[in-house]
DNA sequence: CATGAATGAGTTTTCATTCAT
DNA sequence: CATGAATGAAAACTCATTCAT
């Protein structure tokens, strides 16, 4: 039965997400994921040619969505923004979540990709959170991509993930949770920027 | 020779820091450990009970410290401070670094910490961390201690004390770099409370 | 239908040669036997009960016909070749082939055979090709059956068997290049007996 | 103590050996050479670094013999041998073996190397034997690499190698055994260009 | 009949740790 | 003190085989 095939392969899918998040990908243990998944080490590898194959099918979605935001970010080329428009974002900041692109960084997933220390998959993250930054900088008017304030803002922004997808699990608090993250966040680099000018 | 044991010592000990930063403590093997201490598998055992014990010795200094910058900060119940007093604080911020005190964030030993997964450390972690959120909740005057914005400086803090020892390993490039840091996520926050006052 | 059933049965009984042949009955894999006869893993156990029972399937007639065509020949009992029948024989050698027997040598399946490590036919080949060289000895007059001379035309026959089979799989252009070895074989053979004599 | 160790490299190295005659490399467990080499399998990679680390150091001299005896026969560029001087090669015979180059062909080691279906090895020896049959072609003066006395000489060369070492095993016996294979061998060859002549 | 999910023992390999020398 | 041989458990993965559907 396929019904009952793509419900193991969830089960299988789900138990090493677990622990995926809990031990790190390198750290997990395929005994322990069959255990959770209520099967068998063996059988596992009728689902998943490898272990890392079932990072794959587990990071595949939340990737590309991620890759997909940053490339249609990076296309818009719209102009830098000024303070006031600065300022009206960060009042309707409330609406910003609802813009479908950002909905794909509320990921439990991208814990574990941000976690890797081996795979493919360092490269992807790394070149995408590179070319995120690249944007940034520009969208802020930075000189240099290796700015400070770039690297703030990044490593803000994925810590500030990380924690909200693992404290508060519940999509809608997350929302809110993100959101607050981000205004104290846009806050700090808008009144520096302020200072400077 | 108590010289030369303890050079070995320190030797071992630094060969381990660099393999876990850069596979993590549980990633680490023993043996590239003692590969890259110029001495034996075996002989790590006799300066070390075990794996963990190195582990202890490594990260003892740097905890207490924390620890110790924790508790000195909630014994000195200073009053919460006013708008005016913040942005003092702000516009003096270039000093704050040479505050004996904050010179202990800027520690790589601290990232290895952060990444833990397993050891009684990870207790120990969550417990300071958890200590220093409460206080910096009641610092900023806030009523709960899971509140946002605590979350927000906790986690931007620690990721930004990771990015800078990461990134920037020359002391004195990382003390301005944390500055930057501090600086944007205090304007951050204050702006923030003006809106709210 | 049993003409499905039948066919199935010899499509998994060639997939099975073909990968018995690659990587030896002991290397191949069923997994990969199933694939190749374009059947399921579990399906396979409907025809044979497990992977020796294809073996035994594929081994049984051409064992059969090798074991009938060595008892043939001993029982004939016909009188040690002459120099003169010897050389007689040669000259008609291309007829050699031609004669029912030997046919039976030029079979694929020799070749799993030959490489056996495991399983009952390990002791029917070792069986048979000592039943072969004792009457061999016998033929070309030697006392011992542990001859060099036997066992190198016995090994290099069954060298030969198995390159022309693996490099000239059409029987004709096959059947040609073994009578060639043959020949040589014989008349090296031939001189060094008549040197003795 | 660098004497137990090597002692222990040997003793693994032999049981090693024995298992690959018995099994191939491909068939041979690691765990039942541990248990004939009188150690535990984790010891064993103290040794090795992997199994086939094993096959390396096994093959390592065999190989490299085989190698420059073909290269020296190469070098030589000796002009066709006439039927004279080769009725004269195979009167000297019995001195033939002594010369030191064929030496290195009664080596157990190359059994296992014949029998090798994986590994580099395989191509390095296809490789030689592909070198040593386009040689023995132009020795015996034939046009065409492929052709089918090449192949049988090489052949019957390969498993009478293989005949000899598995049954003859000490060194003396073995040398006569081989120079007797060898001589019907050159007989037959011989013979066959006579009559074509 | 056919499917493919399941199993358990097998494989090679790595690891932290111990211990005799 | 130092060495490195030894150990045993655990890692990822494969395999022949079984069985419910």
């Amino acid at each position: 039965m396929q019904t009952k095939k793509d419900e193991i392969r969830k089960t299988i899918l789900e138990a090493a997400q677990k622990e995926f998040l809990i031990h790190g990908y390198e750290g997990a243990s395929m005994r322990t994921i069959a255990k959770k998944a209520n099967t068998t080490l063996g059988n596992i590898y009728h689902y998943y040619e490898n272990k890392e194959a079932i990072l794959e099918e587990l990071l595949r979605e939340p990737v590309e969505k991620v890759k997909k935001m940053i490339d249609d970010h990076v296309k818009l080329q719209d102009d830098l923004y000024t303070m006031a428009e600065m300022q009206e974002l960060l009042g309707d900041l409330d609406n910003l979540m609802d813009y479908h692109e950002m909905q794909c960084l509320l990921d439990e997933r991208l814990v574990i990709l941000f976690d890797l220390r081996t795979t493919h998959f360092v490269k992807i993250r790394d070149d995408a959170i590179h070319k995120f930054k690249q944007h940034l900088a520009w969208h802020l008017g930075m000189d240099d991509d290796d700015s400070a304030y770039v690297d703030i803002i990044m490593n803000t922004f994925i810590a500030c993930v990380r924690h909200v997808l693992s404290e508060h699990k519940g999509t809608e608090e997350s929302k809110k949770e993100f959101i607050k993250v981000f205004k104290v966040l846009c806050a700090g680099v808008m009144s520096n920027r302020k200072e400077e000018e």
